[in-house]
DNA sequence: GCCGCTATTGCGCTATGCGTAGTACTGTGC
DNA sequence: GCACAGTACTACGCATAGCGCAATAGCGGC
């Protein structure tokens, strides 16, 4: 738990926050993850993610058919996800900080 | 240069910025990210961040003799690192604010 | 039947940060 | 004069994360 964890695991966090807004597929988390901002997320990241954090015990997962395609195999947070979501937001919130601090003295 | 450097790569952000403050050496880049708030970074992250960026072409390096122990290799921002820690810094605002955005909708 | 969109899985690659150990120089205390 | 702590750097190997790419598979439109 400490920053470092941070250092690369923004991923898992960005996948929670979505996560915790509501239920949500792979396919769909990478398209909300984009339209958020982070353009640049390969899709297999995603889906490792899920996976490792279905794997810690973080979500719930259940498969749902679908017209449109394949089936889905939707991801829920469990109290596991939202305690992980509300340490990492607040451990990033400090790193931010930090950083932020960091950088504002280049201007002075 | 997409945000996916960012996800692992803030160590280099952080040493370019300390570095742009004045130049220093690797035991020293260490105790001064620590006092800014980077408590977990490792000794040898930073020796090995320092020699990548060298490598690449960022810094400028010059070797001190010192009274209080082995001499001490001290490392300079050039132009190139120069530019590399502007990009890189707004890069990682970019990115940090879009961060703060996912994370604020929690709330709401 | 083929293409494109949806949706997931698997494999291998690379870079990064970390831990540990090792080298080496200085000043202090015994 | 030597062991030791503090300073300073190097080298080796490890774990992991994110990525690229390929494969599989269902669906609808042409």
């Amino acid at each position: 738990m400490d920053s470092s964890q941070l250092l690369k695991g923004v991923l898992d966090l960005a996948v929670l926050a979505v996560l915790a807004d509501r239920d949500s597929y792979g396919y769909d988390v990478v398209r909300r993850l984009r339209e958020a901002g982070l353009e640049d997320v390969g899709d297999a990241s995603v889906y490792g993610t899920l996976r490792r954090l279905f794997k810690a015990g973080a979500l719930t997962s259940y498969v749902v058919a679908s017209d449109e395609g394949p089936h889905r195999k939707y991801y829920g947070l469990n109290d596991v996800g939202r305690a992980q979501l509300a340490s990492s937001a607040t451990t990033w919130a400090a790193f931010a900080a930090t950083m932020d601090d960091l950088l504002k003295e280049l201007s002075t």
